[in-house]
DNA sequence: TACTTGTAACTGACCAGTCAGATATTTATA
DNA sequence: TATAAATATCTGACTGGTCAGTTACAAGTA
């Protein structure tokens, strides 16, 4: 498919085995992405990693093992970091912060795709599902609904559960990393500009959030105009 | 896998030709829908169907020819269904009732299995894909969008872009589908009841769409307090 | 030489798709 | 009505291709 990556020196390879498991990860990551579990093929894995299937084997014990590395040493910390942020100032200002941050994190080329991973096919393995749980979704849960709880202490933000709060702004994250990615079905939707789509998010959560100076409305049922 | 559907008659078994594209096709959204088409066997599709694999040669020409038929007699009018809702009231209203009809078309047991399946595998098949923007996402775009922009011009919703508020509407309820659904990797979320996911969900919304009384803030950028 | 790192041909399992024949149903004949 | 022939429907063993995983050997290193 893909050319090998680099070969500087003049004789015929260079010796690099510390570089072979990252190179192999790499590639994994793509191909699982595009391909997800089942469909991607192993010689894909390879070729794209310059090396042959065989060199899988030296460092990975199966394909299975090969996805569980690729989950804990790849995607987790890429998403766990978008949850590294400053904790002052205003709670509007932090939230503004966070989808911000979230959202550069998310901009990388292939995030959509394993993204995507994440979404479909983690489930199909209940261990790495329940890691992923605790150490990314519970972790993140906590930091987003740190800052929702502080906003509606002070007053800043309308009297919402912050659970809930947290799985709608999760929510309108996600979709959008997954709809405006290279595998979006919908051409028109790709071609937005990124930090419009942050814009329209933040305006979207902030104004959810956002204390009313009319009525409490604490209930659902919205007062009939 | 599972035992043949009914068998009502002494005799030990009923020609039932008309029947079998419709038992195939069904068999074939839950097979699908749990593995996705790679790793979907058409054996275990013909077994649930109580038909041998032969028999699904007969109706249909090959594996990806039963994926298409599938998304376009099964899974394009379920999701087309839900966007049938009588035009009157206040947008508010009609918006609470948009919604609540989306979630309960929404709330088979299977659906957050085929909502993946068209978010995950759907980019495979161009011609399909497009077929499905243009019958599915795009006419429920313009229903939902005609919703906003009529609480806009009435006053009713803030001035928002109806096309952002439709791409964030349908995150917080596709999200929330797939995250309360049968392969949700969080317990604690999928326990909880649809109405009440479907009362915080309406609640997000209408507070962000609700027209504020207070200064225009028609920028992104938030006021710091 | 002894060891490390890598290769590519090989094996075995699995599965989409086929087809020769089995099983039911209808029609024809007596 | 009973029997047979013709037709419609269905089956499951088989084929061919694909791919995860193995291994015998090669190439580099000390």
């Amino acid at each position: 498919m893909k050319e090998r990556i680099a070969l500087p020196t003049d004789s015929r390879w260079r010796r690099l085995p510390e570089e072979r498991p990252g190179q192999i990860l790499e590639a994994a990551v793509a191909v699982f992405a595009e391909h997800g579990i089942s469909a991607a093929k192993l010689e894909d894995i390879a070729a794209l990693a310059g090396v042959s299937k065989g060199t899988i084997y030296l460092y990975f014990s199966s394909k299975e093992e090969l996805f569980r590395e690729v989950v804990r040493l790849t995607v987790v910390p890429l998403i766990a970091q978008a949850d590294e942020i400053p904790r002052d100032g205003p709670a509007a200002d932090q939230l503004e912060r966070y989808l911000a941050h979230h959202w550069s994190c998310f901009s990388r080329d292939d995030s959509d795709g394993w993204l995507r991973l994440v979404l479909m096919e983690l489930h199909k393995f209940p261990d790495l599902a329940q890691f992923y749980r605790e150490e990314v979704i519970d972790r993140s849960n906590r930091v987003l609904g740190d800052i929702v709880r502080r906003g509606v202490t002070s007053g800043e933000f309308r009297n919402v559960d912050p659970q809930a709060a947290v799985s709608m702004i999760k929510a309108l994250i996600v979709m959008n990393v997954l709809w405006s990615g290279s595998r979006s079905p919908s051409p028109a939707y790709r071609a937005r500009p990124r930090e419009q789509t942050l814009r329209e998010i933040t305006e979207f959560v902030l104004h959810a959030l956002r204390a009313t100076n009319d009525a409490p409305l604490d209930r659902a049922g919205a007062p009939h105009s």
